[in-house]
DNA sequence: CAAATAGTGTCTCTAAGACAATATCAC
DNA sequence: GTGATATTGTCTTAGAGACACTATTTG
């Protein structure tokens, strides 16, 4: 009887198919817009992280950042280091969304992506300041559903991408989305962005990867601000208040400055 | 500047680092226990499917069902291809876990495992009989936890595991196990089903999967024991369905013979 | 004081949990 | 009738939503 030693010395993985996988991260901010008038807190709104194709396939043409995963590291640590790699920041949250491995997806052969979401603050992207290459940019979100059909328009100061989805399956929570039009986006990018944006939604309603958009103090309103962003839905403060008292812990500080009533700095519990 | 075509026409992809990829699908059941005295109720056991693998690495031990993903199936098709191989049955739900890709979690290489859960009702497994082989069999599951600690038995007639995990990490709903006594389970397995068995927690709190393990009529007090089977808890019947009322279609049949007042039988709306 | 946001109190309505009571079968 | 499960009704309590009100800052 073979043991188990000769037979992984005999055993040659490269004798068998073997797909190439990649992790393609959608990376999400919520950032202020510029102030309008005097004294009002400016509107947030929700945007993805895009990169313009430099090479082919589709060059020229948009997608989420991403890259092969290397032999000696996880799909986690390949989709942390390709998102490092794109913004010079860590992201505050990195959680996996779905796996795209239909075969013809990739026209350069069989290439199956495991798709993330990560989060990163405002305050954190500022910090570094934009990458001058500008092959890289942030895209405004807006995600619609018209019965079974989504609209994904993404949208900067150059240019407007509009996706259009139709939703395939909904089960366990999540939903599956067949792409119509890619509206320009590579791939099948647009399917998985809107995936990670219908699951992005599902983790914003309890309190949980709201936290992780802000810097680590806070005000409550900022928080409130960011699911309002997120889910698309306005709620009165009091009751969210009532609500998030049992995720946060109060501060002694507060904001300065911002011309009415300063606000009591939170952290997360 | 080269065209797209020629671009494609020039690309080898297995110039590329390629991992193998596997679907790992660990199949869930909820089976009757043998009834113990005249006229009760039996109890119930959530069981998961394992098989004892025939060659190495592993040789003899018990590990979850799976295969390689081959070049022109998804992962999905192929965790259902698989499922079906190993129960002759097709699953009644088959939805995605999470992705093993340690680069060292198997001793042949590199090897990728795309993790799904599977639901199985125990009517349709009955009616294609036993595969006498021997080498897959269902084992009851009994998951504790104790502080950051997770033990995990599996335990059938003939054979008991018993695993030891750590609580790893824990974000966005999802926990994530670190090994630390494998219980004679093969490779990474007993972090790939308690992932599934967390994750079939979470769904089988909102009223969604709990319909898949059982056929397409079932009384309200089965759905209920399917309820408390997976989640270790009871509940107040009265409380029960007046929840699982929005979920669910009468129809004019009732159970017969069962030695009290015959259930009226529902259908999943 | 005016404009704006920050923060508190409380009323109502709905949903969850507990529990009591009734219904219906096989023997 | 007895023993078992099936099914309904209702009391209480906790939480969500709505809304009115007070507090504090800059100019």
């Amino acid at each position: 009887m073979e043991s188990e030693k000769n037979f992984l010395s005999e055993y040659k993985i490269e004798n068998y198919e073997r797909p190439s996988v990649t992790a393609d991260i959608v990376a999400f901010m919520v950032r202020n817009e510029a102030e309008k008038s005097y004294r009002k807190n400016s509107d947030n709104k929700l945007s993805v992280l895009l990169v313009k194709r430099g090479c082919h396939p589709f060059k020229n043409q948009w997608a989420v950042p991403g890259g092969f995963v290397k032999q000696n590291e996880t799909i986690e640590e390949c989709a942390l280091r390709e998102i490092i790699e794109e913004t010079n920041v860590a992201p505050s949250a990195l959680m996996p969304s779905l796996v795209f491995s239909k075969p013809d997806r990739d026209p350069r052969g069989r290439i199956i992506s495991n798709s993330f979401i990560s989060i990163i603050s405002e305050e954190a992207v500022n910090a570094v300041g934009g990458d001058d290459a500008c092959d890289a940019d942030w895209f405004d979100i807006s995600f619609t559903q018209d019965n079974n059909f989504f609209k994904l328009l993404l949208e900067n100061s150059h240019t407007k991408l509009s996706a259009l989805l139709k939703e395939k399956n909904h089960s366990f929570g999540r939903t599956y989305f067949e792409i119509i039009d890619t509206g320009m986006l590579a791939f099948d990018h647009a399917a998985i962005i809107a995936s990670a944006l219908s699951l992005l939604r599902i983790q914003a309603k309890d309190y949980d990867v709201i936290f992780d958009f802000l810097p680590e103090k806070f005000t409550l309103t900022a928080l409130q601000r960011v699911q309002e962003t997120i889910l698309n839905v306005s709620v009165l403060p009091a009751n969210f208040r009532r609500k998030i008292s049992d995720y946060v812990i109060e501060t002694n500080e507060f904001t300065v400055g911002a011309g009415h009533r300063p606000a009591k700095l939170f952290t997360r519990k």
